[in-house]
RNA sequence: AGCGAGGUGGAGCAGUCUGGAGUGCUCGUCGGGCCCAUAACCCGGAGGUCGCGUGGUUCAAAUCCCGCCCUCGCUACCA
């Protein structure tokens, strides 16, 4: 049996919800993969989750749930999100699998075998009230910034991989291995800053992978998180493409490699590094609160409007990412485009018929410029190429008038294209391009329901439909706009739900490590004192903030924000670009916790 | 600070590597066409000194070189 093409994505922490950004990533390589099956390639697809990172632990801690069964709720909304995606994968992953470890342990053991892990002090800036080490940066005038307190000078043993040992050899690797090209430079250049060996060990942990024949250190989560792309093989290993976000190159383009080096077990042949997805410009993060969830996003709009408005982000490059952008994505280019298309030929053929004839309107297709795209992984490139396409056949619908001529062989040779269309879409809208297919193949073709409901913002009414019939104006009949779906509109109901609250700054403290965020203590009266993270820091400051009388919103769901758990959020205006903030105030003196509505 | 990316009609991008009339795409806007289709589809217009130096190279610069300004990202456990 000839080997398998074998692609993996990266294996996620579970320390939370999925987000937008994990979609991402699943969504491009299910449509690589499903696109290279297409190819009749044998493709092996591995996808997973990271259950061993001391992130988990921590998140799992402050949330109060025990650590195996915090991971396996969160590992199922993973799992779940996959199947949601229709993420086509062959095996899924969890690092704490007993088959994983094994592998782990094996290969730890091989490489100190070959000396390439020796026992050595760590030597680092310790707070004791954190239990944890911090670098030189990370500190507030010198001082640890949760507790206001200097670290001590603390030296462990520890066990360390010779990284350095590689540096020439990686140099060598990584101009082939790492794309796109930028992404490789990026890391040589940090390889010239010195390449320093890395510990890899954990002292005292209780979660993860022991170290073999020493069970007081645990293996630094990342050598076995990488481990996971060898270990859930399956026998295919060499990994043919590693598809990864851009936040894990180093871990990817260098440890990676080196610790495979030391081991002896072949390389991955192609690292795919992809830019991240950021909202109205800015990064996405937890504690700016524009984290977008992929599950309610399908939920409310459905896989292939996901899929497809993730695909048509450009792939290297970081884009900007909304459910605004999703929508008129949706609308655009899936309703008006192609399902308008479908719907207008498909009820033309149903009312004219069809007559076999050459394909003349296929030659407007260029295929190979897709397979080329495709070949370059630059999918969005190629998804453009197809809407393209769909153009062309509108074009061809409205130059050739079928509804006029009646000429069946114009339909003909939409229906084909229409069906080739489908082919090529199936890699990234795998849902609706099945339908399409199945719509066209039938022997008698009807014009069936709107393929994409479209969505509107607003409750659609029924319109007047205006014509102009030699240039005179006549308003022929109320048509109802079919197909339309309405949103984002409140019901009072909702609203209702919202337990609004005047609530009073009692304490403000730095986050460590958060550059906009402050923890806030607030005193809502009835309800209590509640702890919130807030986003303030750039705009207010301490002493402005405090004993300053809010507006609070108490039932939000609560979330975690840099290890703390924000009990609710406080009122404030925005302008678009998040420059200026302003505190929402309550016009005169009113009590602690009262209602607001 | 270092490294990286970017600055192209109102918005977002492509084009730059390999120089050849400001070309293209999506959205918006204005006008027209069409009445098959999900108010969709098609055609056309307006709108830009391609960040600045009216810098250099060249017959020719958005593209190559130099300088400057601005924005954004990354800097070892974030997809």
């Amino acid at each position: 049996m000839t080997k398998k093409f074998y692609v993996t994505t990266a294996i996620d922490y579970v320390n939370a919800e999925p987000h937008i950004g994990h979609a991402f990533e699943k969504v491009i390589a299910d449509a690589f993969v499903r696109w290279k099956r297409s190819k009749g390639e044998n493709v092996f697809f591995l996808t997973g989750v990271d259950e061993n990172a001391q992130k988990n632990v921590q998140a799992a801690e402050s949330s109060g749930i025990p650590v195996k069964e915090f991971i396996d709720k969160n590992t199922a909304s993973f799992v779940e999100l996959c199947r949601k995606l229709d993420i086509s994968y062959s095996n899924f992953i969890r690092t704490t699998d007993k088959k994983h470890s094994i592998e782990v342990k094996k290969i730890v053991k091989k490489i100190i075998d070959e000396g390439d892990i020796y026992k050595g002090i760590y030597e680092g800036l310790y707070c004791v009230g954190c239990e944890a080490y911090y670098t030189e940066k990370d500190l507030i005038d010198g001082k640890c910034p949760e507790h206001n307190k200097k670290p001590e000078l603390r030296k462990e043993e520890a066990y360390f991989f010779k990284l350095s040992k590689y540096e020439k050899e990686l140099k060598k690797i990584i101009p082939k291995y790492v794309l796109p090209k930028f992404r490789g430079n990026e890391v040589l250049s940090r390889i010239d800053e010195g390449l320093k060996d890395i510990c890899v060990s954990r002292k005292g942990a209780t979660w993860g992978i022991s170290f073999p024949n020493d069970e007081n250190y645990k293996i630094w989560v990342w050598i076995d998180a990488l481990l996971n792309y060898y270990s859930g093989a399956d026998g295919n290993w060499p990994a043919d493409l590693h598809i990864i976000g851009k936040g894990i190159n180093w871990f990817h383009s260098v440890i990676w490699p080196a610790i495979l080096l030391s081991a002896k077990v072949p390389l991955p042949k192609k690292l795919f590094v992809h830019g991240y997805l950021n909202t109205e410009g800015k990064k996405m993060s937890k504690s700016l609160g524009n984290v977008i969830s992929p599950l309610k996003l399908i939920e409310k709009y459905g896989t292939d409007a996901v899929r497809y408005s993730l695909l048509r982000c450009s792939v290297f490059e970081d884009t900007d990412y909304s459910e605004r952008i999703l929508v008129t994505r949706y609308n655009n280019e899936l309703a008006n485009k192609l399902g308008n298309l479908v719907s207008r030929v498909s009820g033309l053929i149903e009312k004219t018929g069809i007559e076999k004839t050459p394909n003349k309107l296929i030659k407007k297709l260029n295929e190979k410029k897709i397979n080329k795209f495709m070949e370059n992984y630059e999918l969005d490139k190629a998804l453009n190429e197809i809407f393209s396409f769909i153009d062309n056949c509108n074009e061809y619908v409205q130059k050739k008038k079928p509804w006029e001529t009646k000429d069946k062989k114009v339909l003909y040779e939409l229906k084909e294209s229409l069906l080739k269309v489908a082919e090529l879409l199936s890699p990234f809208i795998p849902e609706s391009a099945e339908k399409i297919k199945k719509d066209f193949s039938a022997k008698k073709i009807k014009k069936g329901e709107p393929l994409f409901v479209k969505i509107e913002f607003s409750t659609p009414k029924s319109v007047p439909q205006i014509m102009k019939v030699n240039g005179k104006e006549k308003i022929n009949k109320f048509k109802k706009p079919e197909g339309i779906m309405s949103v984002d509109e409140v019901e009072f109901k909702e609203w209702e739900k919202m337990d609004l609250r005047v609530a009073q700054i009692k304490k403000v403290e730095d986050i460590p490590g958060a550059d906009k965020l402050y923890k806030l203590s607030i005193d809502v009266g009835e309800l209590g004192v509640r702890i919130i993270c807030a986003g303030l820091k750039e705009f207010y400051t301490k002493d402005r903030l405090k004993s300053k009388k809010i507006i609070y919103f108490a039932n939000l769901k609560p979330r975690m924000m840099k290890g703390i758990e924000s009990q609710g959020m406080l009122l404030a205006a925005s302008t678009e670009d998040h420059k200026k903030v302003s505190l929402i105030l309550p016009d005169s003196e009113v009590e602690n916790g009262s209602r607001i509505g």
